[in-house]
DNA sequence: GCGCCCCTACCCCACGCGGGGGATATTGGG
DNA sequence: CCCAATATCCCCCGCGTGGGGTAGGGGCGC
């Protein structure tokens, strides 16, 4: 049985989770805390698997309880921060925190358990240090990065570029000119407001485009 | 119900497996195969949720099944790959075969289930571009990455260049000539075997170092 | 004290690279 | 049907970059 504490400033919220988990087989809600410090508070004394935080509250918020929760000595409670993600400086906060997991509050319910059961779970599935990469990660996506709008032999010869080819490995593997690579380079420097091809190759990897190519 | 495929080539550990799942509520086995052509042809007549894929099998691989159900239009299942990772070659095929999850054998069965629920409910707590670059960094991790010495003055430059910065910048930036962060290049690319400060951003990102830095 | 490595700094040379032009062919949508 | 976008190729110019070598001062270990 893994047992939850709900640290929410909404009641309803609270509520409305506390349902949801209670209905779920194998998960049940130990406690309810309205704000961080009573949070920590009700975290220390009932010892729960996990702790589902929002990161948004009045008096101490979510941030600062998860980084206090997380330096306990072990087993201590995983860290599931709650959060609408919106550009939100209180994001970086979390990530800082050390928080076990994160979720957005439009996940739906199955998304929540999941993640519950993930974080109750431990580390297999990721590792912690990996988990806080991830954050990094997604805190950078910023929406900019995906409004480039390169056409698609630019994104080939970013590829290339990108894995530290030059500009005549690149027209070799194309099959075109290197006077050609040398216009695509022109043309997706200046749409990636870059000033030379290293550049934009740390876009490439810092914008994700790595990923998704 | 979460509907999984089992594809394993060891009966027994079919067996095992389905017995562990089964006890668990909202999930269901709905077959097992042992190669990774039955697999594919199971996962196309049954349309299970998740498939639990061992990646080392005589025959079609799991590697090879994988990269063909991901490749199918949504909803497809999600595949979960199962491996021993012990430095296995074949752990890279997993990766670039585009997997939704990869789990240890290792893990124990709460983990297991945990991640077959993860993956089932999708990418809310991580997106498959996300989970593709974790891969990368897992399979990254090579030791020949963290044997590079470099110095400390080499790694400061190499994290300006991989800032994007030219060679006066980080003069500027570090309160130091330019013809001496040429040097401190120089030193690193031979170091890193990179021909160019490209290549050296190129292996700062891939290596880890940016993630340590 | 002597070697060894690091940081600092400078030299020359060849060349790849980015900026700014222009040109042609194909494709696809208004 | 025409125009915009894309892909292909070419020119010149200036300079940043990489490779080679050289060198002094400081710290550290033997």
């Amino acid at each position: 049985m893994t047992t939850v504490l709900l640290v929410d400033d909404d009641a309803l919220v609270r509520g409305g989770l506390r349902a949801l988990l209670d209905a779920e087989p194998g998960l049940t809600v130990a406690g309810e805390a309205s704000d961080g410090a009573a949070g920590v508070e009700l975290a220390r004394r009932l010892r729960p698997d996990v702790v589902v935080m929002d990161i948004r509250m009045p008096g101490r918020d979510g941030a600062s309880a998860t980084r206090e929760i997380v330096s306990w000595a072990a087993p201590r409670p995983a860290v599931l921060v709650l959060t609408t993600f919106d550009l939100d400086d209180v994001v970086d906060d979390a990530i800082s925190a050390g928080a076990d997991g994160f979720l957005l509050k439009r996940a739906t319910p199955d998304e929540l358990v999941a993640g519950i059961r993930t974080v109750a779970a431990g580390d297999a599935l990721l590792s912690p240090a990996v988990t806080r990469r991830l954050f990094r990660l997604h805190a950078r996506r910023r929406p900019a990065d995906d409004d480039v709008a390169l056409t698609g032999r630019e994104a080939d010869v970013l590829r290339e570029l990108a894995a530290g080819r030059t500009t005549t490995e690149i027209a070799g593997a194309m099959f075109i000119s290197s006077e050609t690579v040398r216009t695509h380079v022109k043309h997706l420097l200046a749409k990636l407001g870059a000033r030379d091809r290293t550049q934009a190759v740390v876009w490439a990897y810092r914008s994700g485009f790595m990923d998704r190519a």
